[in-house]
DNA sequence: TTAATATGTTACACTTACTGTAACAATTAG
DNA sequence: CTAATTGTTACAGTAAGTGTAACATATTAA
């Protein structure tokens, strides 16, 4: 699953969340209404429980439940939530690096580089909420305290 | 060949053109020097040549000159020239577009946002030349004209 | 014309990574 | 105890990436 997908289909899970907000819902059901593996499905969502986006509860009622109001996540936390390989990931080749002075001076520059951009990217994450999505996508905004 | 490694190897090279000018130099000799393979250096050079970045002679006196002074070769041409598919690649779920109104909206944000990265992206490396990675990483500049 | 050299492209075997699905241990509720 | 559910592992099948070699094309020099 490429970044981009990850992303899309966690946003889509959670958005369904917020929807179904205050009720629990399973993972089979919601791999049935984004149209996913269920699986494949229940493997992002760890990732965001072990982020505290989304809480789980396991057993014959479980399932997931969104953890804060849509205004309070963030695109950049879901991000990295699921992707710790970085979109524009160092592997400036390494083998050389031992070579000579230069070889070390182009490989610092390009991981300055390539960090500089991952900063710009997920500051532009940081300011799209679960909230802006939904409104932007016409899902009916249903999230109250429980 | 990730995107970082194929930019990396890219401007080592021309970097190496630069040095070396006026004088042409062949893929062999370019290889040894920067430590990769000569026929993979060859697919990038290649692309560099069609994107008027550099220019390359066959035959036996023939092999490879950089086309443009260092300080008018920004990083963006050469991100560019070769590699067609973005860093962060659009490939959002399409089997379920034309389910309802909802997926397509989805994708057109999801569409939108990596649009908006690239564009940043872009400019950034708009801004770096091969005249300031050169001075950075404290390689002489022998670029002069013919 | 022939030999040597170089680019540009294709091919190929090898390996690595990805994919989709299933399976199953752990846990919970009734 | 049974059914349901999460969280994780396994695995076969497929796709993608890797490194190298091979070769057609072009050019120069003898």
């Amino acid at each position: 699953m490429s970044a981009s997908t990850k992303l899309s289909t966690s946003v889509k899970a959670l958005c369904y969340l917020a929807q179904a907000y205050p009720e629990a819902k399973s993972s089979a059901e919601i791999a049935l209404h984004i149209n996913v593996n269920a699986s494949k499905l229940r493997k992002l969502l760890s990732m965001l429980v072990k982020n505290d986006l989304v809480e789980s509860a396991k057993g014959t009622a479980g399932g997931f439940l969104l953890k804060r109001q849509p205004s309070l996540i963030h695109l950049q936390e879901i991000y990295c939530s699921i992707e710790d390989r970085k979109a524009f990931h160092l592997d400036v080749n390494r083998k050389n690096i031992h070579r000579d002075n230069v070889a070390v001076k182009f490989n610092d520059f390009f991981l300055d580089l390539f960090a500089d951009i991952q900063i710009d990217i997920e500051d532009k994450m940081r300011h799209i909420t679960l909230n802006t999505i939904m409104k932007r996508t016409g899902i009916k905004y249903s999230y109250k305290e429980k």
